[in-house]
DNA sequence: CGCATTCACTTAACATGTTAAGTATCTCCC
DNA sequence: GGGAGATACTTAACATGTTAAGTGAATGCG
């Protein structure tokens, strides 16, 4: 078998875990995790959103959104109401002191991009992120559905 | 703020969850994580390793590695015993069972990462790691230690 | 020698990933 | 209009990620 270590997976891994690491000191100082500043970032671009849109944009599936959600209302980052049309649908907007704790850490991880950028070119970035977004794409559909008409 | 959905962890998330995607059903059905299937991995291709070589192979991080192998050694797909010469290690190595284990999913396996390489390319499949180890390479060194002996 | 330091893990504690099951609400169709 | 099915979450249960602290064994050095 090929050697693991050069997997695909295993490759992205590293990688990811390369560049994270040079942003969860800067989160960390202000209480954040990667997932909730992800949550924040999402929020800050818009008005309000349903829970399921959020996790969409977010990444992140249900059970660990809503955990999240949970203990970010609690630490007044966001806020949340049932829709009026719809009353399982919660819609989440960011409140003014998330707006800040944002603002606060905004400056330190653009640094961070920035710095990252600059040692890997620009143009070499954005060619890896076309290559990475083609991958998704290729794969997009193999899973889930196919095997699960197989199955029954 | 760039919008975060085109940010480079994003990507690499995004990308590698549509990977895994494609692997995870299979290694289910055999009773396995993706990262107990790293670690049986590792230890195919070595007569014993200590746990934290081992840590290094999979990229796992100690803690995790430690529960893991413990589940591991419960299932008797791995043997342990401590090292001779040093009380302090542990040398893992892949019980007979854990090899038959690796013989059923291989097949599997290795045809979902041929599917994946025939969509994407071969070429293009090999461009895109070494860009990925290209970049794992420019942050290197850009962490914790700098960071350290300033807080220091 | 003896003891402080380092080393190789392991445990602990908390946060998230992942799948399955639960709950409340809504929709649609008879 | 009422009940079956779909929808939008939430809870639960188990596995891993992440950081900090703990434990036992080796090492170095005065």
């Amino acid at each position: 078998m090929r050697d693991f270590s050069r997997s695909l997976p295993m490759s992205l891994l590293r990688a990811r875990e390369a560049v994270m690491r040079q942003f969860r000191p800067s989160l960390r100082q202000h209480g954040l995790t990667e997932q909730q500043w992800r949550i924040l970032r999402a929020l800050a671009a818009i008005e309000t959103v349903e829970v399921t849109e959020l996790a969409r944009t977010a990444f992140l599936l249900g059970p660990s959104l809503s955990r999240i959600l949970r203990d970010l209302e609690a630490r007044q980052l966001i806020e949340r109401r049932t829709a009026k049309t719809d009353q399982r649908r919660s819609m989440v907007s960011i409140s003014e002191k998330g707006v800040k704790l944002m603002a606060s850490v905004a400056p330190s991880s653009e640094a961070i991009y920035a710095e990252i950028t600059r040692r890997y070119g620009v143009r070499k970035l954005a060619e890896l992120q076309e290559m990475l977004g083609e991958l998704e794409q290729s794969l997009a559909g193999l899973g889930a559905s196919e095997e699960a008409i197989a199955e029954e």
